[in-house]
DNA sequence: CGCATTCACTTAACATGTTAAATATCTCCC
DNA sequence: GGGAGATATTTAACATGTTAAGTGAATGCG
């Protein structure tokens, strides 16, 4: 079998990793999470978005998303109003302590980014995200593998 | 503040997301978790490992290793010695049960990452983990932004 | 209208991620 | 050889990932 540190998962968990270590430590002084962090940046670049959307968006699943924004509503950084069409909706946006709170976080976030864009290089960058985009592409249709290659 | 959806931290967990959902399925099946097939793996390629270089290798943190490691050894899928040199250490192995359950799971899980290749083309792959080692690496020695960026 | 179905969201239950603290053992140096 | 500090592993506590089930509201159709 594959050295399995060498598979495609691997090195894609790495990578990730070895990004993200970079953001951690900043966010974690502000008090936020990772999704905290990705919810309030969606929220930010709308007016107001329902709970499904914004999991899309946020690449959250349900579950989570549930709790996080019950978590962050405790904390006064997002508002929730319930849609006036379909009483099943909820309409979620950012406060205006949250986008203060944005504020402060924001610039030191930028300046990482900057850095590692310095480091990896900017065309190099780019290059790196267009092949991820193909690859999720050319996975976007094999949803039920186990229908077709599963028990065989 | 720049799209965030279009992030390096986002296309990462978009296609890493893309991938593992290939493999999820069937895993489960076989009552395994992505971590724990990690594990085995790891462990199938060797003799006997100790745990802290064994987080390095499946590159898990050591407490959710230690939680994995006595649920693995629970169900007699791994096993577990104290090094006779340092008390402190233990090494960890495959069990014969853990060698037939990979057995069971390897097939499939070999298709599916056969299929990814092909539909992604070997090359591309082959380009895209160069490039993500690449980015790891270029990321290495900036272990501490807080000292250089944060509240800058 | 009435009711089965679908839909949006939440809750539940269990596994892992993450940081801090605890525990046990070992090493080094006086 | 004994105690301070280092090391390997585990435990604790809280947040998220993941799947299944629950809840309440809307929809469609007889």
């Amino acid at each position: 079998m594959r050295d399995f540190s060498r598979s495609l998962p691997m090195s894609l968990l790495r990578a990730r990793e070895a990004v993200m270590r970079q953001f951690r430590p900043s966010l974690r002084e502000h008090g936020l999470t990772e999704q905290q962090w990705r919810i309030l940046r969606a929220l930010a670049a709308i007016e107001a978005i329902e709970v499904t959307e914004l999991a899309r968006t946020a690449f959250l699943l349900g579950p989570s998303l549930s709790r996080i924004l019950r978590d962050l509503e405790a904390r006064n950084l997002i508002e929730r109003r319930t849609a006036k069409a379909d009483q099943r909706r909820s309409m979620v946006s950012i406060s205006k302590e949250g986008v203060k709170l944005m504020a402060s976080v924001a610039p030191n976030s930028e300046a990482i980014y900057a850095e590692i864009t310095r480091r990896f290089g900017a065309r190099k960058l780019a290059e790196l995200q267009e092949m991820l985009g193909e690859l999720e592409q050319s996975l976007a249709g094999l949803g039920n593998v186990d229908d077709t290659l599963a028990e065989g």
